[in-house]
DNA sequence: CATGGTGTCTGCATTATACAGACAGGATGC
DNA sequence: GCATCCTGTCTGTATAATGCAGACACCATG
């Protein structure tokens, strides 16, 4: 796991979007313990706080249950009914996505090759 | 063209993002001639300042000139040699947005099926 | 030679971020 | 019994980012 403070993206946003990726693809599983937000804080070299922000947004969307004495824990947790439209958002973030990196220099075959490697790994 | 002042990325920065989708996929052909940043600002409800700043940010990319009088023009540019490990950034970054669109509710296969049209599209 | 329209700059209010440190509660060791 | 430790939480603060208002510099044009 790795945080950039340089980055666009805040901290903790970071954070929970490393841990969420590891909880949709099943690296976490319900029941598993994680570390406490001070052990996690030291790790990244940040305050336990913005750790905190990070469990705290995932607890929110239903993937942890945070208690005082136990720490975080993850839970059983059914897909949502997604929202309207919610689809199409990834649609246009994923096209944002691609402009960022061609503009970078990526070559095209690059991305396809990485998207392709995408569509597998949903299976 | 959107802007959603509630969304996490900040308002010049979602300018910038559609404007490069725009540049990168020729939609925004060289010598074109970009609204000023007072038009834009009015249609998008902003303050002009604001999308001077993504205009700015995408003079900084190599893909526009600003001046006084003249206004935004769209320039000849050349792919840059992509920095090194920008690829991997790009798949990272991919990992993401899929992990929070599943997290969303968004099912596997229509991921797919966006992903397989995105291939498409870069050829 | 005044006018209008361009991007730029300065200053400001608000919000987001990361942090330091205190707090609350419950398990554990003595 | 009770001090200690470890948990997440809360309050407060310094800093930076953001969006905006308005003044400014420039210059082609009527």
């Amino acid at each position: 796991m790795r945080i950039d403070l340089e980055a666009a993206a805040p901290a903790w946003r970071q954070i929970a979007d490393q841990l969420r990726a590891a909880l949709v693809s099943g690296q976490l599983r319900p029941g598993a313990q994680l570390a406490s937000v001070r052990e996690l804080a030291l790790d990244l070299g940040l305050n336990h706080n913005t750790v905190a922000e990070a469990y705290r947004q995932l607890a929110a969307e239903g993937f942890l249950r945070l208690e005082r004495r136990t720490g975080a824990v993850v839970l059983e947790r059914k897909s949502p009914r997604p929202p309207a439209g919610e689809q199409e958002r990834f649609a246009v973030r994923l096209r944002t996505l691609l402009a960022e990196a061609r503009a970078a220099g990526v070559p095209a075959p690059a991305l396809q090759s990485a998207l392709r490697r995408a569509v597998e790994e949903l299976s």
